[in-house]
DNA sequence: ATGCGTCGTTGATGATCGTCAATTTTGACC
DNA sequence: GGTCAAAATTGACGATCATCAACGACGCAT
C-alpha cells in the first residue's frame, strides 16, 4: 500500500518513493536533500517520523481547500501538485505547482488562518502531512528551520513578481510560450533528434488562467503555434522539434 | 536636518517624524507600534541605534537599485516608497508601493543577493537604512524578528496571489477600479459631502504598468470612469464623489 | 453499449487593446 | 518668465481578444 505504486509516474519524476516509511523520517525519503528536513538532528527526525502521515492521491484529488482550517503542513514527496485559487464565481486560477521537495500549506499555518488556495494532485501523487502539532515543536526546537521557510516564501515571492512582470510587458502568445518552456523544463522528455515531448500536467483551462486569458484564446495560440511548425500538439501530449526557437520567440519578442 | 520637513508630506501621511534620532533605536520612532521592532529587548534596541542610518529623500531618488548588491535592510519611516523592476528593453513595472512601518530589501539580504527591484520615493520619504552586520545580528540573537519577517514575507506571497488572480479574471477598467480604490484606501482623505479625494502618489504609466497595460488605455478608461461620472481626474489629483459606487462598478463586473 | 457531462476546437462578431503619430499639458530648471 | 524634456491626451488603424454558439471527442458511470 505505501509506496508501490511509484512506476506510473506519468510525464512527472516520482522516482522510487518512499519505501519505509516506517524509517526515521524523511531522512529515507528520495526528497531528503533538496527538502526543507534534511539537517533536522536525530531526537527532531523521530519527532518529525511520528507526527508524519504519508498518502496516495488520484488524479484531480484535494490535497487541502481554500476556506478550510489549516491542518498542517504538507510536503510533496511524488507526482505534481497544482495550487488553485477560486473565487464564488466560478473563476478559478492554476497560481503555481508543486514538485517532490516542495513544501506547501505552510503559509496559512504560520499565520493562523484558514487556507487561502486549494492544493490537488494534478496527477498520481504521493505526498506527507505533518500535523500542527509536530510542525509547531519542530519551529521551536530548530530555528534554522524557520529560516528555511522564510528562504522558501521569499523564493516563491519573487516567482509571482516574475509573473507580475511578465504580466505587463509580454503579449498572451508571449506568455504561453514561456509557460510552455517552464513547463519543458520539468516535465520535458529529450527526444533522439534533440526536440523535447511534455506531457502537459494541466488542462487548457488551466493553461488559460497560468496565462491570464480564456481557454478559447489558448486554443487559437496553439493552433497559430501549430502553423507556425514550432510546436505540435494532441491532446496533452506536445513534442518540440526545436527548444531554441521556442526560446528565441520570447527574445525575439521583447527586444524587437 | 532631521526630520523637520514633515510638514511637507503631501497626500502620504507622514505623520511627525522621528524628532531624537539619538534615542534608543526605533522605540521613539511613531512607526515603531506597527513595525517589526516592536519588541526588541534594551540591548538589541541599542544595537540598531548604532546600526540604523536615517535618510531623507527627494521624489524620484533611489533608495536602492536593481542590480546592486544588498546594502542591509531599510525601513520605512515617513512617505511612500515605490517597488519597481525593470529590465533591459525600457521596460518598467511597479510591483508594489511601500509605507511607513515596511520594511524593504530584506529579501536580497536574506537570500545573499543583489537586489531583484529598485526602490525608489514616490515623494519625500524618509527611510532608515539598517547595515549588514547590525541586521545579522539582530537576527541571530532575536529568533521571533526572522519569524515577523516570514510573516511579512508571507503577506507580500499573499497580495502578490491576488494580484495573479485579478489578472487572469478582471477586465483592465475593473483592474483599474480596483487599483483606485485600493490608493483611497491609503491616500484618500473624506470630503464634507462624503466623497473623497486623493493625491495619486505615481504617474499615469505606473498606474498603467500597475493595471498591466499602455498608459495610452490607462488614459481612455480615466476619459470613460470621468464621462461616467465615476470620478474627476486633474492630473494626479483625483475626487471621487460616491466611493461605493466605485466599489460596485467591481462587484458588479465580477458577479454579473 | 449508452447516455451524459466536461473538455477542446472552431466560427462569427463586437469590443478592447496595442501601436504609431500628432498635439497639448505639465513640471523642472535656468 | 522662458525653455526644454517628459508626461499626458487624443485620433486612427490594424491586431487581438472576449463572448456566444455549435460541434466533435473523450472519460466516466450507469
Amino acid at each position: 500500500m505505501h509506496g508501490e505504486t511509484a512506476s506510473d509516474a506519468g510525464g512527472a519524476p516520482m522516482e522510487q518513493s518512499c519505501t519505509k516509511p516506517d524509517g526515521n523520517a524523511c531522512f529515507v525519503c528520495h526528497v531528503r536533500q533538496r527538502s526543507d528536513w534534511h539537517d533536522l538532528d536525530e531526537a527532531a527526525s523521530r519527532l518529525l517520523a511520528r507526527g508524519r502521515r504519508r498518502r496516495e492521491y488520484g488524479s484531480g484529488e484535494a490535497v487541502f481547500m481554500q476556506g478550510r482550517p489549516n491542518d498542517g503542513v504538507h510536503c510533496v514527496s511524488g507526482g505534481t501538485v497544482g495550487i488553485r485559487r477560486l473565487d464564488g464565481n466560478g473563476n478559478s486560477v492554476l497560481l503555481g505547482l508543486a514538485y517532490p521537495g516542495d513544501i506547501i500549506g505552510y503559509r496559512s499555518f504560520l499565520t493562523g488562518s484558514e487556507h487561502k488556495t486549494s492544493a490537488e494532485a494534478l496527477g498520481p501523487s504521493i505526498v506527507c502531512q505533518i500535523d500542527r502539532a509536530t510542525i509547531a515543536a519542530l519551529l521551536a526546537g530548530n530555528p534554522a528551520l524557520g529560516l528555511r521557510f522564510l528562504k522558501r516564501s521569499i523564493g516563491e515571492l519573487e516567482s509571482a513578481h516574475d509573473m507580475m512582470f511578465r504580466q505587463a510587458t509580454l503579449s498572451n502568445r508571449h506568455k504561453f510560450v514561456h509557460l510552455l518552456l517552464v513547463l519543458v523544463q520539468r516535465h520535458g522528455r529529450r527526444l533522439t533528434d534533440g526536440g523535447q515531448s511534455i506531457e502537459l500536467p494541466v488542462s487548457r483551462r488551466d493553461l488559460a488562467s497560468m496565462v491570464g486569458t480564456r481557454h478559447e484564446t489558448i486554443s487559437r495560440i496553439i493552433g497559430r503555434l501549430e502553423t507556425d511548425g514550432i510546436a505540435h500538439f494532441s491532446g496533452r501530449q506536445v513534442t518540440i522539434p526545436n527548444v531554441e526557437a521556442l526560446a528565441a520567440e520570447i527574445d525575439c519578442g521583447i527586444s524587437a
